[in-house]
DNA sequence: GATGGTTGGTACGCTTTCGGACCAATGCGG
DNA sequence: CCGCATTGGTCCGAAAGCGTACCAACCATC
């Protein structure tokens, strides 16, 4: 475990708004939105665990609810009709799993489980776009973290196209560095390996090459970032576009409100 | 040259709708949306040409105008740093460009330009915010776009990870034909392996293979498609889930009709 | 402390793709 | 009709990654 559930009781900083003295969410759009359409989805919020592997949002099924992340990790996932998948979305306390709510949709073709485990505060779908339908101004909002996830998912394209398997798993461990508590985290060979689209002794070997380079300490399914500007440079490029949209978007991420 | 400019001017069916007259759009969201919204873009319209290259899109820079495309294709592309670059959007008669406008930004970090010259419908981003200020319904009918394109991305993203060349091209040619009139069209070995991000001899090889299975047949600076199920097969799953994606929220393409 | 499932490390030959270079064919403009 | 830029075809050695297999290390459980 990586992440201090403790944490999550504690009290936290004082309210700026009136409301969030209920808002006091690790989830940072729920942190961001307005204190009006906070309060409209807030009766409606309810905390849940996220356990590993859990699906979020199942393909060509309605979608149930969205789960605003308060830690822990939801990957969005192609298949081809053959079973290979991949990971094209990474979300993390910074978004959300079901936003093809706010594009109108009540499904999606893409698939979205729970790579870390962690919470989230869960709304069911009906709840949720009655407030879409009550407020202009949460859609127009969310369509912000939407945006942005586009903009992930082009950069994720990217990179697999141009990027060797070191650069690539240097993009994901900055990645979910950035959406973890600490500098470790726990992950396996295999998984990563289906995560990235390759074989698991690639992950393996290419684990082995950052270790080398003194970026990482790789551990029994465990990995420890020691040099964030060296695993930036190794990704080439291949990280801080969709970062500095989402500070563009929301403002600076506070990674110590997690 | 492998569309009708001529075609353009002629006559069009009979009217559904009373706007209709005035609606004889090739682009099918300016087709599909409700009368009254076209009602409020069509005074802002402008037929443009495309010529071949032209941004429609700058990177970081405020979107100027959308281009609701009648004929030709434009690419979304993203960037690394250092120059390289891949194709992650493919837009043609049945799309946008400035698509981001609708989620409320005024800009993105990927570039978009015009890969085969066309036509297309375009409008100031003063006047395209205004209409969508002014009728939630338009918003919510182009978020069905975006929604398509965030699936279609993501599918390049899995094809990059997961697909040999071949099958990426064949995906490519793919998307083209469905996008062009006629089972031509022009190209150069060299921009597809910018848009495939590959070595351009890999493509030349790779066309041979195509060729060789005889799935297209290949000239100077020109594709001609000869087995679209061949070519779907050699994909491998890649193509088909973006645009079944697609008659799902917009109906069937009436491919006749452009 | 034996057992068995999970996870990680390694090896092998093979395929794909790369990077670079070079030349041939094409077709446009003068 | 010639010259030249564009485009396409080919070749080379090298690197990356694959598929497969096998074994070692680890860990939970009994």
């Amino acid at each position: 475990m990586n992440y201090d559930i403790a944490k999550l009781t504690v009290a936290v900083p004082t309210p700026v708004y009136p409301l969030s003295s209920l808002s006091s969410f690790g989830n940072e759009l729920l942190r961001r939105m307005s204190p009006a359409d906070l309060a409209l989805l807030e009766p409606s919020l309810k905390r849940v665990a996220l356990p590993l592997r859990m699906p979020l949002v199942t393909p060509d099924v309605p979608i149930e609810a969205v789960y605003f992340i308060e830690h822990g990790i939801a990957s969005v996932v192609a298949r081809t009709p053959t079973g290979q998948e991949a990971e094209i979305g990474f979300i993390g306390y910074e978004g959300m799993a079901g936003y093809s709510l706010v594009m109108d949709d009540d499904r999606s073709p893409l698939a979205c489980y729970v790579q870390l485990e962690g919470e989230a505060m869960r709304i069911d779908a009906a709840c949720f776009n009655a407030a879409l339908a009550a407020s202009p101004t949460l859609r127009l909002f969310l369509l912000r973290f939407v945006n942005y996830l586009q903009v992930q998912t082009g950069c994720t394209a990217l990179v697999n196209a141009r990027l060797r398997l070191a650069g690539r798993l240097a993009r994901w461990l900055l990645m979910c560095d950035d959406r973890v508590v600490g500098i470790r985290f726990s992950i396996t060979h295999e998984f990563l390996a289906t995560m990235l689209g390759v074989r698991r002794p690639g992950v393996t070997v290419a684990l082995q090459e950052l270790e080398g380079l003194a970026l990482i300490r790789s551990r029994r399914g465990e990995v420890v970032i020691l040099d964030r500007p060296g695993l930036v440079a190794l990704a080439s490029g291949g990280y801080g576009v969709p970062e500095a949209e989402y500070s563009r978007l929301f403002g600076e991420l506070d990674s110590a409100a997690q």
